[in-house]
Formats: structure tokens, C-alpha cells, sequence
RNA sequence: GGCAACGUAGCCAAGUGGUAAGGCAGUGGUCUGCAAAACCACUAUUCACCGGUUCGAAUCCGGUCGUUGCCUCCA
């Protein structure tokens, strides 16, 4: 097995990893609540986890996947009031819609995708627990946790309570014994989603539900537990501090925290309503173009999402496609010393922390490489399968078959044939206008000293 | 105000002690009926700035400036 190296937010370094058990990781992945589309900064996340669990298992892990989904929570109760609907057709709408935005950027489904209404039960014991140990206490509106009787709470973003409190901007509940406790029960107002507990009827804090699904899944503590670095303090904080009180042993082993994507220079965010949907960029650019962007920095990077950034990453993904467009696939896979060579330094830059802005600048330099050696067909037929295994993992490369049908390949056979007699008694007209008549259908020609050959563009 | 991260060519970006990957854009050339694709050549004596450690620093340390994020819901 690989040696990999991981950036670990708990430990402020970057760590061997190792996980609990030799060869098997439980990895938590905070999902999104489902009450609008998500954006392409939500986007950056879930890809890199999605990766980062597939690079695992391309080394032999075998990784146990979990993605809660919080489907009741207030701005989904908000957004239904708004639009005059049920909160749970809300819920599962945006549920489904994030379902298939994922898909559509190639991300795999998790093995386990528990939903908080789901798990409320789990929630109710594990507030149990801390109640019973001293840690819970009733207000008016709801349950809450007493942050002051957690000694280590502050470790994972490296905040001390009297620092946040020096500089809070939180509003003051009079009620509340410390500004930062939090809820782990909101009592419900007449109109809202509830659940019987024995506090009242209400609905879960959401901090409660990671920690209770992902050890009702896992039994055990996490391997990796994984999200935006936002959510670092105080949603990740507030998990260890309800966990680790519950159950006196750690949450998650490694925490990972991917930096955010900004439009323009400025956050992106949906409660500032400057974001871009995933649905909105699917409808003009290929998924792979969308990765190649998310990827072109190192995760821990600020990314900023500009028209630029994204022509560039057209750019790239035009590289690829025509490399694969140059050149045959080759029955027979010859061992290459210089496919070994590269290969070697993909995974050396995977296993310092997934550095895949580093591993995709070797593929570029494969691609040359075959470009200046184009006869050297047993290289460039082992630089394309080796490309072909590692976007099993990255999928950024032009998909195998374009699906064409076979009357439309009889077709172009024909435009070719007739473009290429016009072109032989110099007709050079007829074979322009065949030519930019196909282009206005989004198919390139191009002239190749073998004849002709054709490209569908998007 | 408190706590962090970052600052590498026109732009994006890798490199974290041994003398600057890769991509995009640009210029000139080759190829082509013209294109396209591709190739060749050129494009950072230098890594925000100042000082220090070292035989040696983009890389380590200190300071300055700048950008961004978190401190409230957020990937």
C-alpha cells in the first residue's frame, strides 16, 4: 500500500495516514441541506472528497463512504413557507436534484446516505447521553450544550473561548449560560416539523446529526472526517465537542477542510445569492471541463471561479480531446519505462495530500511527449490506456464513444468523400462551405495528411 | 477587534533547503489550397518587500505591506 500523506485540520500538519484498522476507512463526508441547487463552490467539496475516496481505493482501502443529507432544518422550513408548499416536497426535490447533479459531475453515489429525519431517534439518545453526564441544559426554546464543561472544546480550529468571545460579533441570548452553546433540540413553534422527546416536541440542532448518523453507521471512530473549511468552527467544533462528551473517545481521526471557490474575488454563497448552480454550468460546459477547473488548484487553495478560469480549463479539456483524438488505441499494451516514470510522479504528488493541480500537469506532459514522438505508437498507445486508468478516478478526459449513430457516420463518410472530389479539382468554395457549414453544427474538420477527419464539439 | 491561510511570468499553477513542472494567452517559424490540430524557437538570472540563519533559501526564522477567509447560516 501507498504511503499517503494527508493534511490533518486536528493536528494543524500534514500526517502519515493511518487509518483505525489496517486497510479500512470509515469516511464522513458533510452533505448538503437540501433546499436549493447546489453551487459550483458546494461542487468543489463533494468532487474532492469523491476523489480523494476513490484515490483510496485505487490503492487498495476499502472505504466505507457516508454523505448525510439534511433534509429538516430552517431555511428548508423557510424556503416551503415562501413558496407555499409542504417542507418535505422542499426537501425531496433539492434532495433529488442534488442526486443528479452529482451524478452528472461524475461523483458516485455514497454507500450510505442517511437522512436526519431519518435519524432521530439516534439524535434523542445521544442527547440522553449528555444530559445524563452534565452537559445539556433546557432554555425556553430549546436544549443546548454546554460548551464551558468540554475541556478541549476550541482544538480542531484552534480557538479559545475567552478569544471568541473577545472578538464575538454573536448576538447575546440571555437565556444561554455561554453565547457559544448551541442547540441540540429546538422546540418547534405550531406550524413546524416535530418530533416527540423527552424535552418537548421539537427538531434537531444541526450540529447533532452528523454525530449521531456517522457513529450509528461507522460504530466506531472515523477515519476521515471531511466538509469546507467553513464549516471547521463551529459546525465541526461543536460535532467533536457533543461527540467526544458522549462517548470519551474521538470522532474522527483526520479532519480534512477543502478551501472555498470565490466568484470573481468574492465569496460565493447562497445566502449571498452570488452563486453559479452546477445545473446552470451543465447546460453550456462538459462536466470534464468543470473538474479540470476544481482541480486546477491544490484543494487547500482559494480557487476563484472567473470567465477566464473557465475558458482556461475549456482550453485544457480541448488539449485532451485532441490528443485522444490523434491517435489509436492499441490492441497490445507494451510495458513502458517512460509511462513508469510518469506514473511514479502522479502518485507521488496524489500521496502528498492529493496534489492533483501537480498530477494533471504530468498527463499534459505525457501528451506532449507522444505529440513529438507520434510514431512511436507502442508509447503513445500506452500513454492513452495509462491516462484512460487514471481517469477512472479524475474523469476529466473526453469520453470513449461519442455514441454516434451509424447513419450519421455514413453521412459524414459522404460529406468527406464529396468535400475531399471538390478538393482534388481545387474547388476550394465547395470544400470552405462544406467545412463551415459544419462547423456551425458544432463538427470541426480537419485536414490530416491521412485524410479528413471530423470532431463533434460539445 | 480576535484567529488563520495565502502572495511564484500577462493570467492560472506545481515546486517547501541544492539552483524555477505544467497549462492558458502572446510573438516568430514549420506544415496546409486556406484553415485546424501539432511541432520548433522565444517569453521569470528570479519567487510581494526588508532583514536574518546557511556553503547554499521561492523553500527555514523575524518584521513590513497586500489579498482572502473564519469569528452568525454556509462546501
Amino acid at each position: 500500500m501507498e504511503k499517503i500523506a494527508v493534511y490533518n485540520t486536528l493536528a494543524g500538519r500534514t500526517e502519515p495516514f493511518t487509518p483505525v484498522k489496517e486497510g479500512e476507512v470509515f469516511m464522513y463526508c458533510c452533505g448538503p441541506t437540501v433546499y436549493n441547487y447546489i453551487h459550483i463552490g458546494n461542487a468543489r467539496a463533494f468532487v474532492f472528497f469523491d476523489f480523494v475516496r476513490r484515490y483510496l481505493q485505487r490503492n487498495g482501502y476499502h472505504v466505507r463512504f457516508i454523505q448525510n443529507i439534511t433534509d429538516v432544518e430552517d431555511k428548508i422550513i423557510k424556503k416551503a413557507a415562501d413558496e407555499g408548499v409542504f417542507w418535505e416536497d422542499i426537501a425531496r426535490r433539492f434532495t433529488s436534484a442534488f442526486q443528479e447533479d452529482m451524478a452528472a459531475l461524475g461523483v458516485s453515489p455514497a454507500d450510505f446516505s442517511p437522512k436526519a429525519t431519518e435519524s432521530v431517534p439516534a439524535m434523542i439518545a445521544l442527547i440522553g447521553t449528555l444530559e445524563e453526564k452534565g452537559y445539556v441544559y433546557k432554555t425556553s426554546d430549546g436544549v443546548y450544550f454546554r460548551v464551558r464543561r468540554f475541556k478541549d472544546y476550541g482544538k480542531l480550529s484552534k480557538k479559545s473561548l475567552d478569544d471568541l468571545k473577545a472578538g464575538s460579533r454573536i448576538s447575546v441570548n440571555e437565556e444561554k449560560e455561554d453565547p457559544f452553546d448551541f442547540a441540540l433540540w429546538k422546540f418547534s413553534k405550531p406550524d413546524e416539523p416535530s418530533w416527540e422527546s423527552p424535552w418537548g416536541k421539537g427538531r434537531p440542532g444541526w450540529h447533532i446529526e452528523c454525530s449521531a448518523m456517522s457513529r450509528s453507521i461507522s460504530g466506531r471512530t472515523l477515519d476521515i472526517h471531511a466538509g469546507g473549511e467553513d464549516l471547521v468552527f463551529p459546525h465541526h467544533e461543536n460535532e467533536i465537542a457533543q461527540s467526544e462528551a458522549a462517548l470519551e473517545e474521538p470522532l474522527a481521526r483526520v479532519w480534512m477542510h477543502n478551501a472555498y471557490v470565490n466568484l470573481n474575488g468574492a465569496k460565493m454563497s447562497k445566502s449571498l445569492g452570488n452563486d453559479i448552480t452546477v445545473r446552470a454550468l451543465l447546460k453550456d460546459h462538459p462536466p470534464q471541463v468543470l473538474r479540470l477547473f476544481l482541480f486546477s488548484a491544490h484543494y487547500r487553495k482559494l480557487l476563484d471561479f472567473n470567465a477566464e478560469a473557465l475558458e482556461e480549463s475549456h482550453a485544457k479539456y480541448e488539449r485532451f480531446s485532441n490528443y485522444f483524438h490523434s491517435f489509436k488505441d492499441e490492441k497490445e499494451i507494451p510495458d513502458s519505462p517512460l509511462v513508469q516514470a510518469w506514473d511514479l510522479r502522479v502518485r507521488r504528488f496524489l500521496n502528498d495530500d492529493f496534489n492533483t493541480s501537480g498530477a494533471i500537469g504530468v498527463f499534459f506532459e505525457a501528451v506532449s511527449a507522444c505529440y513529438k514522438d507520434k510514431e512511436n505508437a507502442p508509447l503513445c498507445g500506452a500513454v492513452k490506456a495509462w491516462l484512460r486508468s487514471w481517469d477512472e478516478i479524475f474523469f476529466i478526459l473526453p469520453n470513449e464513444d461519442t455514441a454516434t449513430s451509424g447513419s450519421f457516420e455514413a453521412l459524414m463518410e459522404i460529406l468527406l468523400e464529396l468535400r475531399q472530389k471538390a478538393r482534388s479539382r481545387k474547388d476550394y468554395e465547395t470544400a470552405d462551405l462544406i467545412r463551415d457549414r459544419l462547423q456551425d453544427l458544432g463538427i470541426i474538420l480537419e485536414d490530416t495528411p491521412k485524410g479528413a477527419r471530423y470532431k463533434k464539439c460539445r
